[in-house]
DNA sequence: CTGAAAGCGCTAACAC
DNA sequence: GTGTTAGCGCTTTCAG
């Protein structure tokens, strides 16, 4: 492997001029550039990138911290952080971290043994120690999609309380009075926040809040099949279920329909996030969109001015959501119609 | 940040037995040992990785070079990856290159640059330059999921062709004559074995190959949705549709049910790939299940022993598959019965 | 078992 | 515009 100094003895220049060369071309004249342009050519000389980054301690490295890859919402936030990442010379490290705080230290410690040189956390958790946080100003950080209150580092989200307002209210003025939710899971903010937001419609509608129409869910598939089949048992169900994500409502609606209920005739379904499954699931789900690559856009664009020194302060950005209606939802079943209608 | 200059300091001892406590602590006596430990206790000591990796030119890196992050198959294989890569103590370096040769030709000058010790491909394409191909020995490369017919690197594939032709064998022992397959990219080696296993079950049952039974897709649900239009809009439409994955097949499904036909009384659909929405759909989709988790495993751990020089020679490894049979595959409709017999 | 010393390949003052 | 020089923080001989 050729070095900067086999390029320069070729040349005939200093290592120092090689350096320029590549650094701030403008401050080397044209002839010498082209002589050791040609040099680099001939000895096939590839820069060691990890001594340029041990040298200029910067690594134009970010560490992103996603709860897992396999989550159709998180991949799309990562490929807009890898474009945008890409644009301005950074890579992207992933780390599957499975929410476990252990594993998040483990990566937010990257960052101090100058691996990266900053850090996105899409869970709302400070990975990094104590007396890290503690140090004045910035973190090296974005909190995005699940975020902190915290004024310790920026953050990107969407008003998660008003968008399932929003949703509720659209179920509400279908005409549905009972209404059930299956959130997220327990510990996770957008959970409480989903929730709220359900809370808000209800009571700006006037209708009681009963907690025995809240079930426990995770966020899977599997989460969300269960959870319907526990709503379908009860002793007068709902006319609506509000899943607080897609995968949700796609593996409840499954449990709906094998009830033999009609969806949204007999029972309406709602979800969250608007993955690409939501336009393909039978019947078409209605959901909330989040732009979701535009999470990663303005995540890593925030991420590098903190880095660069360009803000001092920590901005909160709340990105736009979107009401999709689709054909899960529909108007709520006349009061004491059974459930066994047929369709025709 | 502390050096280990100041930990050495601190403790009274050189620099080089700071170093040796945390490299190899057995060439060091317990009583410096320990006054080394609590050294590095008080001034918070963390090695500069970057200064460890520069020097000791292992970077302890893999990149990863993906389609699409934004795929579930690829989800989980990448969780397997991380797995074994965590146990083994690399980090992975995930690269979206959107297939496209000139983003992972960047992504493998990576490895040529120091910045990583190797890398695993998910795309039957070689990342590196001729003459970093035409060098002696292994490449530092595994090639898995889709592979390359080369001796360059290991391999980490399942039988793709015996896939298909077990997928088309249960759509012939139901009775099917007329099967339609949706293919995946034009470009991809899996669309043409799995076309190839797809005419071996035909041949061997007797069947003539019909090109026109062809379907262009790329493992997309919109593309399988638009090839199942095109499908029933044929004159003679097929009795079944076996789809190269499971998104194009589950695209395929929403397009069949539109078109009022019922999955599988009229229309049986297969899919690949085995993803959780596969369980999920309506009715849940037949398909070849894959390891996927596994194919993470193994392509981490051979690429590995490449690295360490364990190996020299260049296996192939072949993973097993599994027909997992749902409700979207039945017996084929009675010739001349119509599509619209009612259901009951 | 421990210390001294020589760099790894590169960047960035600082001179000229 | 270019060269000289001094390290970045660490590992690793080589002595002792």
């Amino acid at each position: 492997m050729a070095t900067i100094r086999d390029v320069a003895e070729l040349a005939g220049v200093s290592v120092a001029t090689v350096s320029r060369t590549l650094q701030q071309p403008e401050r080397v004249s044209p002839k010498t550039r082209s002589r050791v342009l040609s040099a680099i050519e001939q000895t096939g000389y590839q820069p060691n990138l990890m001594a340029v980054k041990f040298r200029s301690g910067k690594t134009h490295s970010l560490v992103v911290l996603v709860p897992t890859v396999a989550n159709l919402f998180f991949a799309r936030v990562i490929s807009g952080m890898q474009e945008a990442a890409a644009q301005r010379g950074y890579t992207l490290l992933l780390g599957n971290t499975l929410g476990n705080p252990q594993i998040e230290a483990d990566y937010a410690r990257m960052v101090q043994t100058a691996q990266a040189d900053g850090l996105i956390q899409l869970r709302a958790s400070n990975p990094f120690s104590p007396e890290k946080s503690a140090s004045a100003g910035l973190l090296p950080m974005v909190n995005a999609c699940e975020v902190l209150n915290t004024s310790l580092c920026p953050t990107v989200t969407l008003d998660n309380r008003l968008a399932a307002a929003t949703m509720t209210r659209h179920l509400l003025d279908l005409g549905h009075r009972r209404i059930a939710l299956i959130k997220g899971p327990q510990a996770s903010p957008l959970t409480q926040e989903r929730l709220a937001g359900y809370q808000d419609a209800l009571q700006q509608a006037g209708i009681d809040f009963d907690s025995s129409l809240l079930f426990d869910g995770d966020f899977t598939l599997q989460a969300g099949y269960e959870a319907a089949r526990k709503i379908l048992a009860q002793p007068q169900p709902p006319t609506a279920v509000f899943c607080e994500n897609d995968e949700t409502a796609i593996g409840a609606m499954q449990a709906i329909k094998e009830a033999g209920l009609r969806i949204p005739q007999d029972m309406s379904v709602a979800g969250f996030d608007d993955i690409a499954f939501a336009a393909y699931s039978d019947p078409p789900l209605t959901t909330i969109a989040q732009p979701a690559e535009e999470f990663g856009h303005t995540a890593v664009s925030l991420l590098v001015e903190v880095l660069t020194g360009k803000i001092s302060k920590a901005p909160k950005v709340i990105l736009p959501f979107e009401l999709i209606v689709r054909h899960s939802t529909g108007p709520a079943p006349i009061a004491g119609a059974s459930y066994l209608t047929p369709a025709l």
